[in-house]
DNA sequence: GAGAAGATCTCCT
DNA sequence: GGAGATCTTCTCA
């Protein structure tokens, strides 16, 4: 094996620590059609209370009640009547917390990937959460997903981190907590979201 | 029970 | 560059 499972005290650290280390990490899903890999090359931290933007900014209701859960866990909501998100629980129990995993670099199963978008331009099959969820075949049913047992959906590290720079920048999408520059992309990859 | 807003994508101009 | 698609969740009455 050349990859390891990430584990729980990946997760539980502070949201935005675990959006930077995430860059680079590849994500993995299995499903009846076959296995998806893409690594990770954008991601958006989400706080609570100290963040306006955030679906936990005014607390737990049933919608977002995962964020307040144990780390580890997969965060999926739907939202434009269209599209799934994804993300995953972070910090420690009872305290919210989210990465949003904005974008992948499809690494193997780009074949079902493209099935899945109806595409075959390699750029845009992954570029965006909406675009992600869909070419990885994710939607609520995964969400409250444990992402630390290695099944159907999951992390994993590299044995040889790729080395490259970190940009950091405002969030995309977002009317309030513009102020806060908690989007990480990895600088000069072809597979990040456009806007800017 | 109704109304509004939303961490987006695609197509059309 | 702009608007429509389309539906879940939350808020307020």
């Amino acid at each position: 094996m050349s990859e390891s499972l990430l584990p729980l005290p990946f997760y539980s650290r502070d949201t935005i620590t675990v959006a930077e280390n995430l860059l680079g990490k590849v994500l993995v899903r299995t499903t009846d059609e076959g296995s998806r890999t893409g690594l990770v090359v954008e991601t958006e931290a989400y706080r609570g209370r100290d963040d306006p933007a955030s679906h936990s900014y005014l607390g737990l209701t049933k919608r977002n009640e995962v964020m307040f859960g144990r780390a580890g866990v997969a965060y999926v909501y739907f939202t434009y009547g269209n599209h799934y998100c994804l993300n995953v629980v972070t910090e420690t129990e009872g305290t919210p917390g989210a990465v949003l995993i904005r974008a992948i670099e499809p690494l193997s199963g780009v074949d079902i990937m493209m099935k899945r978008r109806n595409m075959v331009e390699k750029a845009n099959l992954a570029s965006g959460p909406g675009k992600l969820t869909k070419a990885f075949s994710i939607t609520k049913e995964q969400n409250g997903l444990d992402l630390t047992l290695g099944k159907a959906l999951f992390l994993t590290r590299l044995r040889n981190n790729p080395k490259f720079d970190i940009a950091q920048s405002r969030r995309v999408g977002i009317k309030r907590g513009l102020e806060k520059p908690w989007r990480f992309i990895i600088k000069g990859n072809s597979f990040v979201s456009k806007r800017s």
